[in-house]
DNA sequence: CCCATAAGGTTGCGAGCGCAACCAATTGTG
DNA sequence: CACAATTGGTTGCGCTCGCAACCTTATGGG
């Protein structure tokens, strides 16, 4: 007898689930991109920053680059921008001279104000498209997967 | 009566979908780069030509652009790297001199019948994570999102 | 039959990014 | 107390990418 003949499923790429999460994940993106860009004149990084800021007040970029899992260049450059167009401020720490803390401006506030709950409604919208029980699944699925791959904190 | 005090749900960037994703896709990549990139010395765009052009023979550049959602310019490049190493061929067709017929050669075959195997073998681990019923509802999940978000071919 | 338009593909260019190197301040160790 | 090692953060540099412009070949309309 034979060895069974190899499962031999022959990789189709738009059926590869890295590449489908990839695909999926530009999709999302976009799909927001409209919000924080075109509206706000905001890239991902200052997004990323303002919404980080946002809900902890004087953070360091360090807490930042590894809360949103950015390089840390990628986040000083965000938080120069930011910090040129009058969002946010940062004020030097007196314990620690190195560091400086990042917080929102008046103006900051106000556009984060604005912004989130768009982006919040934004959100469940595209989760809307899941019906309820397969969207639980969704983002418990979601979960375990970044535990395994340990992308939390 | 007041109005309800608002949701205020303070948008925390590590509960938002659509960060998620991001984060997800980007550690699924990771996850399977040690893969095509250092064993076989390819980055990404140039592993997506490869499996598109290995599991359909004979396609166009314009084919892979549009199958794998890349940009033509990136499948142009990396067409020409594949192509230097000798691992793909072009044939100038013979209806529309405009286009160029792309496949394997047989050094390329020879590396796709390596890579695959391995590539699938990591997806099924990746996947292995989610407990089974879990991991159907994910993917069912995945198909409706990317339908919803019009990704698909 | 000619010219405008479009389609396949490549290239110049500017923007964004990560790496490595660096500066400044702090901490640990002998 | 001095000096090595570490940490917060910025900058120079090279690489990749997408946009727009372009070349070439094909197609459609008068």
């Amino acid at each position: 007898m034979p060895a069974r003949p190899m499962p031999e499923r022959s990789l189709e790429l738009a059926a590869f689930v890295p590449f489908r999460l990839n695909r999926l994940a530009t999709g999302a993106s976009q799909y927001l991109a409209s919000i924080y860009q075109r509206r706000f004149g905001l890239d991902i990084p200052q997004w990323r920053v303002i919404a980080t800021v946002g809900s902890r007040q004087d953070c360091t970029a360090q807490y930042i680059a590894s809360s949103t899992r950015m390089h840390k260049t990628r986040v000083s450059r965000a938080i120069a921008e930011l910090e040129g167009r009058q969002l946010i401020e940062r004020v030097s720490s007196a314990q620690d001279r190195r560091e400086r803390q990042v917080r929102l401006t008046k103006a900051g506030r106000r556009l984060y104000g604005e912004l989130v709950p768009i982006a919040l409604e934004r959100e469940a919208s595209l989760l809307a498209c899941l019906p309820a029980e397969q969207q639980a699944g969704f983002l418990a699925a979601l979960e375990t997967l970044e535990r395994f791959l340990q992308l939390e904190e």
